[in-house]
DNA sequence: AATTTCATGTAACCAGTTACATGATTCA
DNA sequence: TGAATCATGTAACTGGTTACATGAAATT
């Protein structure tokens, strides 16, 4: 459990997915195969078992559609609790933790805030995650201020590969910003 | 065990600093709570079990400083089979799956390869690195063509980000390698 | 006198990894 | 007919997380 509102990244992104479209472990397992979706194994030894703590934790709910079969195929779909613990989850605030923990996973949860959430809500969390990146971009190069003196090349290219992720990061929210308030 | 030369990203790191001068395990936590040095847990239950575990396989050995305390202060150092091994795993070229997966382990192999490895492997190394973040950032702008027209605005910003952030990657590796070329 | 820092560890827990297993159906 | 794909699962292992524990020394 990484956050407060217990989801791994694993369990929001088959949570995520699940909210688009009803979907089997071996269905999810080819989105994870095939698409450039976070990066998250598509080993069946991490998906199915998701998929049963997920179950049993009310948030989605596995129909069997072929009863006959051996491996009777299971296609699971959100419950109204998992509705709900989706849009809880997504409407969390963006924290410096965050962005500098987890920044994969904001990423993740912007993707699927529509239709989950209202449009005001992605444009909401721009702005905190705009605010984050650009405060920890500006900390990571008063760092290297500090101790770039002592350091390898290498080490300081290092940590300024650290400034131009979070600098990329806050170009990226403006634009993103500027796109979805033209767009609607 | 992250991949063939058995060293997970935590023990890397901590291989990486003691590499650097001799360090106990509080002097590891201090720098992870304290440094922008990659993100790791500053938890005792990582790293002192990662101690053990490298002292174990022979890496690095522990010094007792202050044997009448209740707790002597045990100073680590790399042995000549840690040196060894470290400069093996720095000296690993940069595959697909690497950037993909592993992307933040890869800079911090790059900030330790001075003085473990010659400048060449650095400037070897970037060139790799080059060419696979720069190759997948291709591949995503294909996939972004190809999907872009079923995904959501949010989704599609999420993949631009992918995108964003290979190119940045790609970017900075150019740079890098300038630097490098004209410091030496 | 009280709090923070130094310093090392353990225990319970948990999620993800690798590898294995099964067998039907579809495709070359 | 042999290989790939569909489809779901288990078992052993591993490493990291949180929380707890101890107590000396230094600082406020």
């Amino acid at each position: 459990m990484k956050n407060q509102s217990g989801l791994t990244t694993l369990s929001l992104a088959i949570v995520g997915l699940i909210s688009q479209r009803a979907m089997t472990g071996y269905d999810l397992k080819k989105v994870f195969e095939e698409t450039p979706m976070g990066h998250f194994s598509s080993s069946p030894g991490a998906i199915y078992p998701a998929l049963e703590r997920l179950s049993k934790a009310g948030l989605i709910d596995g129909e069997v559609e072929s009863a006959h079969a051996l491996r009777p195929r299971l296609a699971y779909r959100l419950t109204d609790i998992g509705r709900e613990a989706l849009g809880k989850h997504l409407a969390q605030s963006v924290t410096r933790r965050d962005v500098v923990w987890n920044l994969e996973e904001m990423i993740l949860r912007f993707a699927f805030m529509t239709p989950a959430l209202r449009r005001g809500e992605s444009v909401r969390f721009l702005k905190e995650f705009y605010n984050e990146v650009n405060g920890y971009a500006k900390e990571l190069k008063a760092h290297l201020d500090r101790v770039q003196d002592s350091f390898t090349e290498e080490q300081s290219l290092a940590l300024e590969h650290g400034i131009a992720k979070y600098e990329m990061n806050a170009n990226w929210s403006q634009r993103a910003l500027k796109r979805l308030s033209r767009g609607k």
